[in-house]
DNA sequence: CTGAACATTCAGTATTGACTGAAACTTCTG
DNA sequence: CAGAAGTTTCAGTCAATACTGAATGTTCAG
């Protein structure tokens, strides 16, 4: 029963727990999102989970919520069967940069309220400006460096189209 | 002696504190930095900065190392005069970009990780790898864009150099 | 309808970590 | 050297919040 991981395994898993939790996420959502990228199968159900990272059913039920509204994971479920199984679709690294996207925004739009309230100073308006300018820059440019390397994914996945989904003869 | 923030001034530090304070950074590096932006004179003493922010000198001192180490802020002394002055530099604008460009390279190292631990799993691998793959790309190509932007705008002030650092005559 | 198998919710707990403020330290002036 | 002005350090406080686990809600089979 004891699911046994593997130094590396929990060291990834608890890397990934340090990182997002460090960037607004839970260690959790970190740790969750690590685990559905390393399992085997790669759907796993809420029980699974919660004994591979040694958590409690209520820390992957919340978790879950977060992370498939985040766009991070996808909920399945099977006809005749009650539970519910996670995974970590490709979309997930989409969600993942334009997330990142998001964020310049959001900074953009502080830099916007910045020069507003800047009214009477030249010196403090400049500074705001360029602040303001080189965000829009990178909020501009980040969709389309995406895109592109999009695109070019998919272009090559069409020319070859490797097994992605798949299970090994071992 | 009580410096009067107007509401929207509030506003905007309060953005930026809740802003690097979700990021990885405390909220005072926040409001610090975005104090530095708008404050005039652009160069604040401890003292000044602390009342601006209704914070203790001591947050203060140690916000400004972090914000120094990582290159947000600049801090100055004057001869005959026992007080630092910090203030914020164009170049802040650059560590905060090739900061980000830090977190795309630790997030390809975890990928990494994750990769060497996914050994006996053809599909877990294929998972790491897209993932590694993406977040590899960006790693590479945002300083190219960030590297694009500033020689830009550099060329633009060689051209046409608007006095930055100016007073307006009131 | 009843009970079993899951999933979710939420009050409580524990931990983390940002900030305060007083004491210690440094540096400059007279 | 004495003292003033300023800065840094650090132990303690307080607030935020991630996680637990028991209770509640939901869905399906018999």
């Amino acid at each position: 029963m004891a699911t046994i991981l593997t130094p590396a395994q929990s060291a990834f898993i608890e890397e990934m727990g340090q990182f997002l939790g460090g960037y607004g996420m839970t260690p959790m959502a970190g740790r969750m999102w690590g685990w559905l990228l390393l399992c085997d199968p790669p759907e796993q159900t809420a029980a699974e989970i919660a004994e591979a990272l040694q958590a409690s059913r209520g820390a992957i039920s919340g978790t879950a919520r977060i992370l498939a509204s985040a766009g991070f994971i996808r909920r399945t479920t099977r006809r005749g069967d009650r539970r519910e199984y996670f995974s970590s679709p490709p979309e997930a690294l989409d969600s993942m940069l334009s997330n990142a996207g998001v964020i310049y925004r959001r900074l953009r739009e502080i830099a916007e309220h910045g020069l507003a309230a800047s009214g009477n100073s030249a010196s403090a308006e400049a500074r705001l400006r360029e602040f303001h300018d080189v965000v829009a820059f990178i909020e501009a440019e980040l969709p389309r460096l995406i895109d592109g390397f999009l695109r070019d994914r998919a272009a090559n996945k069409t020319l070859m189209p490797v097994e992605a989904g798949g299970k090994e003869p071992s």
